[in-house]
DNA sequence: CAGCATCCCATTTGATACTG
DNA sequence: CAGTATCAAATGGGATGCTG
């Protein structure tokens, strides 16, 4: 963690205590289901904009474009601009954005490995 | 996976198909801060209602029950009602449920090993 | 083609009050 | 204590039109 210490030698809870609310936040921005969509599409693949909005169903333009700087920002997605015409734009996971990307393909692969008790748990409770 | 064959003989594309229609379903549903924020705190504990909402900062009393009848609904969260008076309600995550926690528990690990990163991919997309 | 801005409707969420 | 109901506020999200 590259934090820089406080100058006023506070505690080094003072630390812990930004970094996990930042954690938080990058959490909260992250769990997200098209963010999460956007990253399985991804993959290790690097993709256009038109690319990604055909490759995540159901994603609109708009969703697409705001998830994608949100990704950015976080230095999850690289946006790579071709200053050709018509204009290209690349998308590829950085290294952190591999990163989530096995957490998310671990959800994917927990998603199916339970569909059965997952189905039967729907059915008990909608009963 | 448990799923019964369709007596038409379809091809087993079809129950594919249903499993991934209902994979993103499920992915949906539990994709979402709050029901992230709930399974972590719950970890392997056995909370009660009022104990989770202390845990999971932020969260209104609305969230989390919505979020805790989605939980249950889909089998990842055992609710246990004691009929006392004051009534007493303990939720525990189930076999899935800690299944998923792992998954969660990936993805909090993916974000501290990641704070600096994303801080200044931040600090420079904010400039 | 990519993307920003705008308008507008739908859904989510929080605050509050009420019940067993 | 746990949970439901209700209403208002905030946010999400789609559609469209405009720009480099």
């Amino acid at each position: 963690m590259s934090t820089k210490h406080e100058l006023k030698g506070l505690p080094e809870d003072a630390d812990l205590r930004r970094a996990d609310s930042l954690a938080r936040e990058i959490f909260s921005d992250v769990a997200n289901k098209w963010a999460f969509l956007i990253v399985e599409a991804l993959g290790e693949r690097t993709l256009r904009f038109s690319e990604l909005r055909d490759e995540v169903e159901g994603v609109s333009h708009k969703m697409l474009t705001q998830n994608l700087r949100m990704l950015e920002r976080n230095g999850l997605v690289d946006r790579k601009v071709h200053p050709t015409v018509p204009p290209r734009v690349e998308y590829t996971l950085t290294a952190a954005g591999r990163g989530l990307r096995a957490t998310v393909d671990a959800m994917c692969g927990w998603t199916h490995e339970h569909l059965g008790h997952i189905e039967d748990a729907r059915r008990r409770f909608d009963a």
